[in-house]
DNA sequence: AGTTTCAAATGGAACGTTCCAAAGATTTTG
DNA sequence: CAAAATCTTTGGAACGTTCCATTTGAAACT
């Protein structure tokens, strides 16, 4: 383009004859340069084919344009939904996100704390790795780096969250199965080392309470949030001395592989067995029966976060409060309405 | 922490008696200095809580250790699968991925081009959204940034590609309908302005030629991939003069939308209908009847483009040849075997 | 002892911005 | 018309690294 190696500020100040100063200003769109000279500045940038360069900036000043973004695995699909609302919130902010996937490994997780400090971030949304501790976040505490937690909470941490209303969610499902008359509910997925399965096995046993039914512990089976788990936990619990009639299954994926299991046993999903999965996947619309789920907006969810980190940026170190998002009940043909207990009401 | 504000490298020199340009080589693990000196100058930095200034470097250096990543759509599964597979490489060779999403939007894909180039991106993976042009790299060749294109490509930009063998994988799967017995096939799915489409038709009609079967543009329907796309190309070509006993699907979800079509019409796809799909994804093995499909390994096509990149940062400017990733059919239990042109043989 | 060789450490000038203090214009006011 | 007030513009010193050219120190030769 111009003289040797890429045109800088001062090249561009040359060019338009002003200071290198002004041509800063205009670059940040100061009101207090004159309207002619930035006019004339904004025309040599183009003609030279200027890229403001950022490193410069960041050097200089105290904060950058950068916000990390600590995703525990993107290939969940919702998770993938929730980094796309994240990213939409940036980019409308001028917002440079920096991405990375831990995997759930913890390991991982610290090295991509490290890297996110040595970026300089101005600011952090973390989806914390299953089994992440309080003391995790220390190198963020002391770097000083505002931070949000997103869809799992790590009790203890004093970190403000943005998650969904597991507790709410459950409680809803599993109150839709014993209005339908469901007394022997099973809780299928999910590890306890996850907030998420504190909360939403919290809202099942409210549930329970609140119907005056007795929590039975061996109709709790935990397993990762797979097909194959919610097959297996099936094939376990209808094994118990007196059968469940339905489940509350952790994830719409644990939910599809509980249809499956139940067909293998020669039983009818939404004929003779209840389900109801978590998430609202688009599988579970289509699935044979389509499965009832709780509706979490996954989307929004991240641009609330973005939102909360925005807000944090700009209001200094202003303690932000936890939210938790509104999920809704999406009743399919899962679920039928069982007759003796029907006779008990 | 030590005296006001972060530590910097010269904090570090100070407290461990060394000059700063004896601590930088330390921390860039050179073997010039003493292992005695390292070793005290990292316990000072351990003990300082130094973290290094990336910007900094970036500033004096000339390139950095970002690489952008654009994404056209990071909520389909297989995408979000290949940005891990990038992910991960990058990690390992310290490289840090700066993640956008365009959103299929050709605007946000410019706007993103000019944020990559202000942070100064070592190098670009573009997933380019539908119907880039190759000018609209120019900025990028201008900027002179090493740039892959991947699982898309845009004839005519000269840059490198690392797309799945869509050719070939149409080619096997038409065979595959051509060899039991059909001979009225369709084609379902997908834009024209797409170079993904135009490889995958080339090879449907080029396994049509070699079969002797002549190629009929009503047997083409356009359209997204979606499910309901699926669901109407199938009921459009099911009203042609002569119907079609089988159908190559653009992709899975095509397929899966095709096979919910035919039987509200009253066919049974695997029984009278033979579908293959594309991309292979989780639901077509769930799917009934399962759904026969085109295998791509997207991680790995992504962990190529990676290393493509990296190569390049290497290497200097030493043009990369592209890369056509393998495909597997995978053969299930959307197809059968057509009688009539079984006789014909 | 003097010279050469090699290893290890160092000073200082970049890199391209931002931002402060201050100077120069221009307009308003008394 | 001078002084005051306001609007624009501008040097120059940071910011925290890297890297070149050099110096220093020690060991190995003549």
């Amino acid at each position: 383009m111009y003289r040797k190696g890429k045109a800088t500020i001062v090249d561009i100040a040359d060019r338009a004859g002003v200071s290198k100063s002004t041509v800063s200003l205009v670059l940040q769109g100061s009101p207090l340069v004159k309207d002619q000279t930035s006019e004339r500045v904004r025309q040599v940038i183009e003609e030279l084919g200027y890229v403001y360069n950022r490193s410069a900036a960041n050097l200089r000043r105290a904060r950058t344009n950068i916000v990390g973004l600590v995703i525990n695995d993107l290939t969940v699909p919702f998770i993938a939904e929730m980094a796309v609302g994240i990213e939409r919130v940036f980019q409308e902010a001028g917002i440079v996100p920096i991405m990375a996937n831990t995997a759930e490994s913890l390991r991982r997780q610290g090295e991509v704390f490290q890297t996110m400090l040595e970026q300089n971030v101005a600011g952090l949304i973390v989806l914390p790795a299953r089994g992440t501790a309080p003391s995790d976040f220390r190198p963020l505490r002391t770097g000083g780096v505002p931070t949000v937690l997103a869809l799992r909470n790590v009790p203890g941490s004093q970190l403000a969250s943005i998650c969904a209303d597991n507790r709410g969610g459950a409680f809803q499902a599993t109150e839709h199965l014993l209005a339908l008359g469901h007394r022997r509910i099973a809780f299928l997925g999910g590890f306890e080392n996850t907030s998420v399965f504190q909360e939403r096995l919290a809202g099942y046993r409210r549930a329970l309470a609140d119907g005056g039914v007795p929590f039975d512990e061996d109709l709790v089976v935990q397993g990762p949030a797979s097909r194959q788990a919610g097959h297996d936990a099936v094939k376990a619990v209808l094994t118990r001395a007196v059968a469940p009639t339905a489940a509350f299954c952790f994830s719409d994926v644990v939910g599809l592989g509980a249809i499956e299991a139940l067909r293998a046993a020669g039983m009818e999903p939404g004929g003779d067995f209840s389900l109801v999965g978590f998430d609202d996947v688009a599988e579970a619309r289509y699935a044979r029966p389509p499965l009832s789920s709780v509706a979490v907006n996954y989307k929004a969810l991240g641009e609330r976060a973005a939102h909360a980190i925005l807000g944090m940026l700009h209001a200094g170190d202003r303690a932000m409060e936890s939210f938790e998002g509104p999920v809704e009940l999406i009743i399919r043909d899962s679920c039928f309405r069982q007759n003796e207990a029907f006779a008990n009401v």
